[in-house]
DNA sequence: GCATTTTTTAACGTATACATTATCAAGACC
DNA sequence: GGTCTTGATAATGTATACGTTAAAAAATGC
C-alpha cells in the first residue's frame, strides 16, 4: 500500500489525479489536516506535496483557508494557450533545425496514426491522449529541457477544461492535416515553416476552447 | 531578528541573496542541516524554501547531497534567452494592443532616463537594475500574470551570468536606442512592430551573452 | 435586532524526535 | 593489489507535539 517513491512523491502523484478527475473540484478548499488524512499521511509530506503543485499552478496554498484547487478562468485559458503558441512554436522550429534522424519521429508518427484511428472509430478520450503525446513529442524533439517543462505545466493547468470540452467541439478532423504538415516541416528540416504552421494550428485551437468554455459560459472550470 | 513574514519567507528571501551573490557558489552542495542552521531555523521551514528555490531551477534538491546551488552552462543560457525572447516578446505585443495610458509607461520612461544616466557615469551596477526594471514593466504592461512568472523566474535564473559578463562586455550603448523604440511601438499601440523590435533587441542581447560565457571560458556559472 | 467586544476554537508554522537507508570506511577474502 | 562484505555514520523522510494566531462563535452593550 505504500507504493512508489517517498510519500512526497505519491501526494503529489495523487492529487494530481484527484485534481484532474474533478475529484477535488475546481475552486474547492481543503484543509491541510483533511487531506492529509485522506491520504494516509502526515502534515508534513502533504505540505511539501502542495507546495509542489503551487508552483505548478494547480493549487493556491493560503493560510487557514488551506488548499484551495486553482479554478481556471476563459481569460486564464486563453492566456496559457498564447503562451503555449509562443512556445510550441519555438519547440517546432528547434525540432527541425535538429535534423532529426527518422527513429526519433517516430512518436511523433505513431500518435498522428493514433488520432486518425481514434477519429474513425469517434473515440474521444484516445484522440485526446494521442494528440497529448503529439505535442509531448513536439516539445521533447526541440531538446529543451525548459520548453518541455513549461509547456508541461501549462497543458497541466488546462487539462481539466480540455476534458470538458472534448465533447462539446466539433469533431477534430481537420486538426491532424495540421499535425501532419508540421511533421513534414521538421523532417524536411524547414525551421520556419515548422513554426509557422504551429502557430497556426494552435491559435485555432486556442481560439476554439476559449470560445466552446464562453459559449457554454463556463466561468470557472 | 526574526524579520517580516514566515520563516519559510525568509528562507526564500535569504537563499535568493545567498545564491545571487555568489554566497553560495554554483554547483556548490549544502546539507539541509548546515543551511538551516546558518539560517537560524530549523529543518521545516528550510526544506520548503528549497522546494520552492527548486520549483524556480534556482536549486536541485538531491536526496543525501543536500541542495545544489544550480549552475547555468552556456546551454543553458542559449535555451533561457530564446525563451525569454519570445515571452518578452509577446508581452510587448500585448502591452501595445493595450493602448497604455501615459501614466502607466511612466516605469518604463524612467528605465530609459536612468540607463541614459547610468551610462554616462560609467555605473554599471545602476544601468543593470535600470535594465531589469524595463524588462519588468514591459511584462506588466502586458497584464499576464503568467508571462510575468515565467519571464521572472527565467531572469532569476540568469541573474548571476548576466552581473558576472556585466564588466566584461562593451558598454551597452546601443541597448537604450532599441528600449526607445520599443517603448514607441508600445506608445503608438503598434504590436507588431513592438514585438519585432523587442525580440531583436533580446535575440542580440542573448548571443552576445552567450559569446562572452564561451569567449572567456566560463562553463559554469 | 444590530454592532462591538470577548472568548473559544482549531489550523497553521515550526521545532523536534526517530526510524530508515544511502554512503563511506574498514576489514575479509581471493 | 584489488574486489567484496560488513558495519558505522549521518542525512533524510516523516510523524508528532505545541505555541501562535486568525477566524468563528458567544457574549455584551446599545
Amino acid at each position: 500500500m505504500t507504493g512508489p517513491g517517498t510519500r512526497v512523491d505519491q501526494a503529489v502523484a495523487r492529487l494530481r489525479e484527484m485534481i484532474f478527475s474533478g475529484d477535488l473540484a475546481p475552486g474547492s478548499d481543503h484543509l491541510e489536516t483533511e487531506l492529509a488524512a485522506r491520504l494516509g499521511m502526515s502534515r508534513t509530506p502533504l505540505r511539501e506535496a502542495a507546495l509542489i503543485l503551487e508552483a505548478q499552478g494547480l493549487v493556491a496554498v493560503r493560510p487557514r483557508r488551506g488548499v484551495r484547487i486553482q479554478p481556471l478562468l476563459p481569460g486564464d485559458m486563453r492566456e496559457i494557450y498564447e503562451i503555449l503558441t509562443e512556445l510550441e512554436s519555438l519547440a517546432a522550429a528547434r525540432a527541425a533545425e535538429a535534423r532529426q534522424p527518422e527513429a526519433e519521429l517516430a512518436g511523433m508518427t505513431a500518435a498522428i496514426d493514433d488520432m486518425d484511428l481514434a477519429l474513425a472509430t469517434g473515440d474521444l478520450t484516445s484522440w485526446a491522449e494521442a494528440d497529448d503525446r503529439f505535442h509531448a513529442e513536439l516539445v521533447r524533439l526541440s531538446g529543451s529541457r525548459r520548453i518541455a517543462g513549461i509547456v508541461g505545466m501549462l497543458a497541466d493547468q488546462v487539462r481539466r477544461a480540455r476534458r470538458l470540452t472534448l465533447h462539446m467541439r466539433p469533431l477534430p478532423t481537420a486538426s491532424n492535416d495540421d499535425h501532419r504538415r508540421v511533421l513534414a516541416a521538421i523532417r524536411a528540416g524547414r525551421p520556419d515553416e515548422a513554426r509557422r504552421l504551429h502557430r497556426a494550428h494552435r491559435q485555432a485551437a486556442g481560439e476554439m476552447l476559449v470560445g466552446l468554455l464562453e459559449k457554454h459560459h463556463l466561468r470557472q472550470v
